[in-house]
DNA sequence: TGTGTGACGATCG
DNA sequence: GCGATCGCCACAC
């Protein structure tokens, strides 16, 4: 992480509780940078510390999964959320109503 | 130092 | 409602 914004981001990923996620866009407005929610993805695609790093709670402002999880896939991503206690719609999104840690919280 | 790229997001047609 | 396009900004080369 070579900037306060990048530290920022993995801070802010890492903080959030089992059960919860969180969107690239609302990172990227708590880490400064309101419009850098590409920039939070590819940052997170770096997966510079993996271990405490839980990117598969961070998904799409409109509750998809981010494409391309490394971990094993969608439906991997999607199983461990449920497991974890994060609400899934009909639609196989993440309930946002209930889930999104960071929703308020500014 | 400059250019290209991409785990996004909003807008346009 | 859905696909295409633009803008955004850190990072790789």
């Amino acid at each position: 992480m070579a900037n306060n914004f990048t530290k920022r981001v993995f801070e802010l990923v890492r903080e959030i509780p089992r059960g919860k996620v969180s969107t690239y866009g609302e990172i990227a407005m708590a880490a400064g940078k309101p419009r850098g929610a590409r920039v939070v993805g590819f940052t997170l695609h770096r997966n510079d510390d993996p271990e405490h790093t839980p990117c598969h709670r961070v998904v799409f402002k409109d509750g998809s999964l981010a494409s391309g999880y490394v971990f094993g896939g969608a439906d991997v991503q999607r199983e461990i959320l449920e497991k974890e206690g994060v609400v899934f719609t009909k639609n196989g999104k993440v309930d946002m109503k209930i889930c999104n840690y960071l929703h308020g919280n500014f």
